[in-house]
DNA sequence: TGCAAAATAGCACGGGCGTTCTATTTTGAA
DNA sequence: TTCAAAATAGAACGCCCGTGCTATTTTGCA
């Protein structure tokens, strides 16, 4: 039986999250655990980019930090909230490497931009990593639990997110107010994804291309 | 060392592939194994639509079959020729349910009106079930071997038929001759994803509608 | 510097996996 | 009906997994 203090998934918008230093607000310093807990959670991601969450197993990751079994295990009680760390941990690169950084361009069009931009170049990245939130998806869409549940949490905060910025573009009259959000962030969507299965999978040149391609004819048949 | 009998998949097209019958061509008669073996095959393949190429498990697998485990392993030799006989059992299936009926449409857009119409709707039905083109590209990304080769295979046979039908709607002027063929089926692929991510990860009601308007924004923007 | 608490290691367990080996049963042509 | 060949079963193997126990080491405040 576990503690398990239930940390939502939220923020990609308003509040920057607090100081995440040194103090866990239990009024005890800092202890090393913290530290190593992080390098493993890191690890971790680094092995479910390329093997998947269901790949992870603690056997290996035990080895690639030089601890032992036990010692990594210890610091999350199960397999599960491994993997939960690791999404959390996901979801927060992906909110600072792809949402943040938009919030500097206008509200609106550029912002939509920006937001697309940094997605696709996470994705390009990625080709030769692989994205949690997809492998994710197709590993858990079929077995109910906490893991998907909080997978499933990240997403759709990011999609939320997405879907606003293009209802912020209607409202600076970038976009016509005739266009449905649900639809273009649909639509863009699936752009990334196919992105990720043709040059991570089929090894396609050009599918970066292709996908920027999809993008500006999206805007321009919105355009309002 | 298996006796492995290379195989292409290929078709898709032209040769409707002779009878299948009870004749292997060795001169002998159709043993009751082969019965069996399909029978396996056909378990298996149920079976790794809900979890996956990977979590298929020969000892699984004889449980359902109600078979031993060494009954079932004989038949293919290794896990990975029993997961290749899947992905063949699939590709079979799709051309079956997908492209054949298809080409009963005149040439042009309405073929490939009807190439999307029955991927969707054989996407649609896989909400509850799961497609192994999809979780196979994710599993696969980074497994080099004969069943990722096999998979990808099929994959492009599949892609190759799709771009083909834009190419013939605009030899009969149906789509712009400025369209680039692979710009389209990489847009219309993606509405595909997006539907499967959407509607079998996320559970996102109206995916199947945004997919199909989707398509339909898609020919309309590239209409003669 | 001492000492409780936290962090880590070591070991063993039960279970599922793919695969191999050796019987045993079933098949179907002669 | 016979009998070799094909099909299937059964048991055992080594391997890796997640997890639970019990030391042992390390940490950092008093």
């Amino acid at each position: 039986m576990h503690t398990m203090t239930v940390r939502h998934i939220t923020s990609l918008s308003q509040v920057p999250q607090a100081s995440q230093a040194s103090d866990d607000g239990s009024g005890r310093t800092l202890m090393k655990g913290r530290q190593t807990k992080a390098a493993i959670v890191n690890a971790a991601l680094g092995l479910a980019s390329q093997i998947g969450l269901e790949g992870l197993s603690i056997g290996a990751l035990a080895e690639v930090t030089g601890m032992s079994k036990s010692g990594v295990f210890a610091h999350f009680g199960s397999r599960e909230e491994l993997q939960i760390s690791v999404i959390r941990e996901y979801h927060d690169q992906f909110e600072s490497e792809v949402f943040y950084p938009a919030l500097s361009c206008a509200r609106g069009l550029p912002r939509l931009q920006s937001l697309f931009d940094n997605w696709m170049q996470r994705t390009t990245t990625e080709i030769d990593s692989g994205c949690i939130y997809i492998s994710g998806a197709v590993e858990f869409d079929d077995r109910p639990g906490s893991v998907r549940d909080a997978l499933a949490s990240s997403v759709n905060t990011w999609q939320n997110a997405l879907q606003r910025s293009v209802a912020q573009a209607q409202e600076e009259k970038h976009l016509t107010a005739k266009a449905d959000p649900l639809q273009v962030a649909f639509e863009i969507h699936g752009l990334i994804l196919a992105l990720h299965y043709e040059a991570r999978f089929l090894r396609n040149p050009g599918a970066a291309d292709r996908a920027r391609k999809g993008f500006s004819e999206i805007v321009a048949r919105n355009q309002a």
